[in-house]
DNA sequence: TATGAATGAGACTTCATTCAT
DNA sequence: AATGAATGAAGTCTCATTCAT
């Protein structure tokens, strides 16, 4: 604090992270085998040989980025208090919240599903580290649900956390393909609502009684 | 067996085919930049340098795979009378159909994903041309769905086209990630079911009357 | 005559000429390794396979090529009588035919040249070609230089020619490098002027006699 | 001998004038496209990807091959002093200076040629290049005959310097093809002689007087 | 007389990675 | 903590040429 420091003195915390930076945005634009070590290298202006000195290989860089692509992602979607309001309003909330998210940051979904959809021989780590932290995410919303619709039996509770998944995937493919034409928020909102009604359905069904309305 | 055919009997046609096959399959499974001519080469039996007689480079020739598999898949969607039955029978009939070509050939559509998640400076010819022949599915299932609804609004019937393209390519999503224990025909009926109910609702909105239960 | 050919019907000798034609323009453009077959065969609409139909290899090709450009170019440059007029003035018209034959047809020279500076193991039969040729020029330079100047030793003779050859050549060098700015016709006349004039001082040097001036 | 080099010690500039050398050699011989990276990569021990280490690709090296080439030629040409002696022995002694060093390095010229006369849609770097600092030699050659020739008007000058370096580029090639028996340096001085004259009769007739007699 | 198709060699260039400093 | 230099493998694509028709 003293002595200011000069500045390009040897930073490794700095260094690591301009790397990253770097990484995220070539390989969420070009996928796996599109992002190639020299193009970081030359976007973060570090050589090649320093990306070494703080990653293994490339399995590795990419790992790295997908591990902290999705602690940004998270934190900067869990912010809003979870608890409140009445389970519809909560439900759309809470989607509107992340089509905002992924609107802000969509390389980490983007990347990451790149990854998803390849299915090379040797999977790449950074596939795995996805599909995990994927499941994180997918036992939030199962618990979600779980927790506004306490009569789900197991099975209808899978298949409505695989459609919730699905609709926010393919809508963020969708808004990819078509850009800002599509308004993601709106379109989360709607399927978080239907999402619900679909929920409220099966949840008469499952413990009867209940008239028509909602 | 008769004819044994003298090996090598230049024959157009066949090679390009063979090409194909192998491309579709590699392309399929690891993308633009996965697919190297050497591996199509070695699928297909033919040199590298016969690859480039039949395709100008590898952009055109990615290319023709995505107009070659998306017309195969189109045949292979399309034979059902599209005409019998109830409106929902109609619509989870074709869905189921939907779900079973793409469990069958998923190549196309995981590629057409891969290309159109890329974002790469010069666009690769093949997500052109994914983005084109989507565009015609799409359109048909709008007219679908206003033949069936033809109250909906151009808004509402816009939307609801979004979604239901997006329900498919997310649900198609999930089951390349989790394998066979999604069951895509299932969740294909589900998604049509739910799209119907929507435009059910938004077309009962539209013009008024008619009570509570479907 | 009577049949008006079918335009398009197998024609050996225009297909040769096609051929040719392509590869003087591109040969004189980007030298011998510059000159693929398959470019040749695009300029002249022809598939390469025919040209291996009309000419051995593309050693062969290239080697016609030169052999046709000189005859071209012997004939436009002979046309004029030689015989007429003083001396200087015979060797100034000369000399501005000669130019005026290259800016029309730079490429026969441009390839020669080209050809005669490459060093290679095996040496193109194109270079053989075009030194034989150009030894025939030089021949007739020296013919017309003995028959102007006949006290002329034999030593003195070959300096001279060689060095009109060498005035030539580079004067057509600078031509082609500096473009339409050079009046080569001027400078070649220039240089005829010059070459008199030390034929006239080498002759009166080896006969003695013959005052100051012209 | 006695340093037994640990082989493979990381040595950028002594790797870089390997290259360099190794390919005004190959160049020298057989123009650009007759030059492979392999062929140079197997002279200079290099392996090819570290030729990219140092060249962008190969219009940067052969460009940077030009630019060595005139340093070294340029310095050889000019240590002798210029300054001695009566106008036509300084004329000549110069001639037979960048005769000698011709004779001695000629890749550097016939390489320059061997550009200067390709005509390629995308013309090469090093063409530019070396059409660059020939033109500098151009200027100090019109320089020479200005100081030696005061009374010169500028088109004459102009004229007399192309045909000055017209006449050495033609005798070089005359050496290239005929090979020792072409005595450059002879060959040379009779040009200087024959621009001399030239020059002094030009420089007689813009300011008169002076009778006959050289 | 011509050509569609094929082919091995080799072109240029980039790749991921390592190593000595 | 970093980097200049090197490297073998592999990338895309073009080469000259052949052959069966």
């Amino acid at each position: 604090m003293t002595q200011a420091p000069r500045r390009k003195r040897a930073n490794g915390v700095e260094s690591r992270q301009r790397i990253l930076d770097a990484t995220v945005e070539i390989a969420g634009e070009r996928g796996y085998d599109g992002t190639s070590i020299a193009a970081v290298s030359a976007k973060c202006g570090l050589p090649a040989s320093s990306i070494y000195w703080h990653f293994k290989d490339k399995d590795d860089l990419i790992a790295a980025v997908i591990e902290r692509s999705f602690e940004t992602w998270l934190t900067a979607v869990e912010l809003p208090g979870e608890g409140a309001g009445a389970p519809l309003e909560r439900m759309t909330a809470m989607a509107a919240n992340i089509a905002k998210s992924l609107v802000d940051a969509p390389d980490f979904l983007r990347l990451g599903l790149m990854l998803a959809l390849e299915r090379r021989p040797t999977e790449p780590r950074g596939r795995t580290v996805f599909l995990q932290v994927r499941d994180i995410s997918r036992r939030r919303i199962a618990e979600l649900l779980q927790g506004l619709f306490p009569d789900l039996d197991a099975p209808d509770l899978a298949t409505l956390t695989t459609y919730t998944v699905a609709g926010a995937d393919g809508l963020f493919v969708q808004r990819e393909v078509a850009g800002d034409d599509v308004d993601l928020v709106a379109l989360f909102e709607m399927h978080a609502r239907m999402v619900y009604e679909a929920a409220a359905r099966l949840s008469r069904a499952a413990s009867p009684a209940a008239p028509c309305g909602d």
